[in-house]
DNA sequence: CTAGATGTTAAGGT
DNA sequence: CACCTTAACATCTA
């Protein structure tokens, strides 16, 4: 589920297990990931160099060679990655594989190859290319209601990325759960209030599941996460969860305690 | 067999 | 211009 939290965690596991070996070989099983850069071109940057540090902005991870390249990560719907001895079997769905010379290798998965790879020596250049709005996690409470807008519904807005980056259709259900609004509510029809407690409610949100590894099975109780896809009865309010359809995906909710 | 699944983007409509 | 919906991308699963 790669939203701004799982891919705050891929940055960790990234950092603790790849930084600073030496790629002896680098490898691409499926050209369709690539933006921008041909296979050739990625593996001869790739190959003898170290990954030296990294950075996330939204979705996005940005590794820094020890060169000026960063090496350019987005996950799709179903990404991943995987660092294994080469002992172990490459994971299925493997698009790019990185050998260090101490054997170890880094794969990064796109069951679905929706996920993009790229090249840029320029993050800050990459973001403002790809029009990506402020990190979700950087935004205080006069950001938020700036980058938020006025017109559009409240699920859209925090899920445009060119408005905010890092949140997707589970979390921005999540957020609008805890703050107990509808997502279809216009942006400009919220009271001060209301803002205020979404601005809250999207930094719990995304702390408590970064705090959780994204990992949906560590959720607090009381969370909508185990709930989507049932028709069960809300912890809080004793609604009858459902969905509807909002900006191209399906939004579950409580309709009684999140009204229009 | 079909519909839908965590994301992004382009195209077309209001 | 601002915003919305739809479809497409590729693969797997219920």
């Amino acid at each position: 589920m790669p939203e701004l939290p799982d891919v705050e965690i891929y940055k960790r596991y990234l950092d603790a297990t790849s930084l600073h070996k030496k790629i002896r070989r680098a490898e691409v099983t499926s050209g369709k990931i690539l933006e921008g850069v041909f296979a050739r071109r990625l593996v001869r940057e790739l190959r003898g160099r170290k990954l030296s540090s990294s950075l996330r902005h939204g979705k996005y991870l940005f590794i820094r060679l020890d060169s000026p390249m960063w090496l350019v990560l987005h996950f799709g719907m179903t990404g991943d990655l995987a660092y294994y001895g080469e002992d172990r079997e490459t994971p299925e769905h493997g698009r790019l594989i990185l050998t260090f010379t101490n054997g170890y290798r880094l794969a990064y998965i796109s069951q679905r190859l929706l996920g993009k790879v790229s090249l840029t020596y320029d993050p800050e250049g990459y973001i403002k290319g790809k029009g990506l709005g402020p990190d979700a996690m950087a935004l205080d409470l006069k950001g938020f209601r700036k980058a938020l807008g006025k017109r559009s519904g409240v699920k859209s807005a925090l899920m445009n990325q060119r408005r905010i980056a890092g949140i997707g259709n589970v979390y921005s259900d999540e957020m609008l759960y805890l703050a107990g609004l509808h997502p279809k509510k216009v942006v400009g029809s919220l009271t001060k209030e209301q803002t205020g407690e979404l601005h809250r409610a999207m930094r719990h949100v995304l702390r408590t599941a970064v705090r959780k590894k994204a990992d949906p099975e560590r959720m607090p109780r009381g969370w909508l996460l185990p709930l989507r896809g049932s028709k069960e009865k809300c912890p809080r309010c004793g609604g009858t969860i459902r969905s509807i359809k909002a900006v191209g995906r399906r939004a579950w909710y409580c309709p009684s305690h999140q009204r229009l």
